[in-house]
RNA sequence: CAGUGCAUUA
């Protein structure tokens, strides 16, 4: 099983799937059980070559075989879709999920979460996060940020604003990616001296910029014509050892 | 062993 394993990454990897598909027969017919990484890897090829209902076929393959799918192949798919727009699809990987008795984790959520944010669906977001909740699953720093950035994005500015003040309160302290998020939101805002306070507040909390941090701050000042504070702000990159993109 | 979040850019 690991010599196949093996032969099937190397072909996964350059993109023969079809070559793929033939070892994982040979396999089958050699008498050489298939183990989650086996699937794992031929469920990766399918949904990076948009096969969504290969990837399900071999998902129901799994389950006869006595062969537990992770939470993280799921999380696999998920994303997968995400990026290619097929966001709906979010519900009936979760259906597939509970049919399997398979327990979402923590990072299954988080991107179910970043699905629904991208596509403008809040309410399901929010719906993802509280079932997330229910389930006993503490929200993490990445959760949080997924979900300020999600609310940025669809103008909810002051949603976005209430939940930094919420994630605190849950005992989440806001971290570098937490604090780029909420600047770029104020510079699309314009909102000039929020951003610096927010700014502040950030190296108060003993927080590093980061390069995001500062072209973020670059690309806003500099859209909106304020040149001095962008070049400003590429002095302090510099000076803090990074190097502008 | 592997999966999730933020900016610019083709």
């Amino acid at each position: 099983t690991r010599a196949y394993n093996a032969l099937l990454k190397g072909y996964v990897k350059i993109g023969a799937l079809k070559d793929a598909e033939l070892i994982f027969l040979d396999m089958e017919h050699c008498g050489v059980s298939p183990n989650e990484g086996t699937y794992s890897l031929l469920i990766d090829a399918y949904m990076s070559a948009g096969r969504w209902e290969s990837a399900r076929i071999l998902i129901k393959e799994m389950e006869e075989n006595d062969v537990r799918p992770n939470s993280y192949v799921f999380s696999r798919i998920l994303a997968n879709l995400r990026d290619k727009g097929d966001w709906q699809k979010s519900f009936a990987i979760l259906r597939e999920m509970r049919s399997n008795g398979i327990h979402p984790d923590r990072h299954f959520y988080n991107v179910m979460i970043d699905t629904f944010g991208k596509y403008n669906c809040l309410h399901h977001a929010m719906d993802a996060f509280d079932k997330m909740r229910f389930d006993g699953i503490k929200p993490d720093e990445i959760t949080w940020n997924t979900l300020i950035d999600a609310h940025c994005k669809a103008g909810r500015y002051d949603k976005a604003m209430f939940l930094f003040e919420n994630m605190q309160e849950n005992g989440c302290s806001p971290c570098t990616t937490t604090y780029n998020i909420m600047l770029n939101s104020l510079g699309e805002q314009g909102r000039w001296e929020e951003l610096k306070e927010m700014f502040e507040g950030m190296k108060k909390q003993g927080l590093l910029p980061n390069v995001v941090t500062y072209t973020t701050l670059v690309d806003a000042y500099g859209k909106s014509g304020r040149f001095k504070e962008a070049i400003e702000c590429l002095e302090a990159m510099k000076a803090g050892g990074m190097k502008p993109s």
